[in-house]
DNA sequence: ACTACATTGCAACTATGTTGCAAAAATTGT
DNA sequence: ACAATTTTTGCAACATAGTTGCAATGTAGT
């Protein structure tokens, strides 16, 4: 635990704070991973965050933070037609075994990049008798508004 | 193409002409496989149409029709969250790079099975200004009518 | 600082998906 | 129905993605 300071002012507190409320234990790669995570604006896959950390983790260490993250609730995965999964910060809302990310993603066909649209509710839908929800994703693909302008 | 009885009467006939009305030349294991889809009330993964049908076709041949019938318009993709793409029959509306799947998917985390539930349309909404939509996916997840019950 | 417990890295493995190419099959025109 | 052309298939090899067991290391609570 040497490289606290390549973490930005700020930023090393609210990972621990939210490692600590979601009562999960602090190692190097937890720290990490979520910071990257906190860093960014859009969702990030398995490769991203594998390419973004170097050698300083193992594979298996990641894949297995992931799983972590989204056990207790500190993230959310995002359904893709590419087959690739992505992940990306839960709101306060969450809670362990119990995600509440009611808004819709949108992913860029240019650059690929995954948004999470916080403000773009997903509207209500009437489900067929006998089918019952317990989470609904939507995924919006299309050009963003970085890529659109080109 | 000696197995043709092997379909169920009236079934190789529109798969057949599925295949010509999609500008797909016609193979033994289009045919197969399309009868799959034809036979089958639910989306089906790669895997699923591998265990099917057995020793009949190389692995490789059902990665490349699936790919041609997404390509051509016979079959959409339903993007999942557990690594694993599903396949389902368009609608006649679809045409060769150009799919109108406006429906809703429901998979059943107990039993697995992914239904298109073609009679619930994905309600409209609003992005925000300079994202621009190509597709939308909705996929629900939860109990399934048969399921549900236990 | 010590103990009990959880996490990590490694190695090996399984599964999933892709590519190039020669052989086989389908389509087209006659 | 046949030959020529084009497309598709199967094989092999490869590439990527994800999983598991286990010994070693790190973390948390006292």
């Amino acid at each position: 635990m040497i490289a606290n300071k390549k973490y930005k002012d700020g930023r090393l507190s609210r990972v621990m704070e939210t490692l600590k409320k979601h009562h999960v234990s602090i190692t190097d790669s937890r720290k990490a991973i979520l910071s990257l995570f906190m860093e960014s604006d859009s969702a990030l896959a398995h490769m991203d965050i594998e390419s973004r950390t170097g050698d300083d983790f193992d594979r298996v260490t990641i894949y297995r933070t992931l799983q972590t993250f989204v056990d207790k609730g500190i993230i959310h995965t995002i359904p893709s037609a590419d087959n690739s999964i992505r992940y990306a910060l839960c709101k306060e809302a969450c809670r362990e075994g119990h995600h509440h990310d009611n808004h819709i993603h949108f992913m860029c066909d240019d650059c690929g990049t995954t948004y999470c649209l916080d403000h773009v509710q997903i509207p209500d839908m009437q489900l067929p008798g006998g089918f019952f929800a317990t989470r609904t994703d939507m995924v919006v693909s299309g050009s963003c508004n970085k890529c659109i302008r080109k």
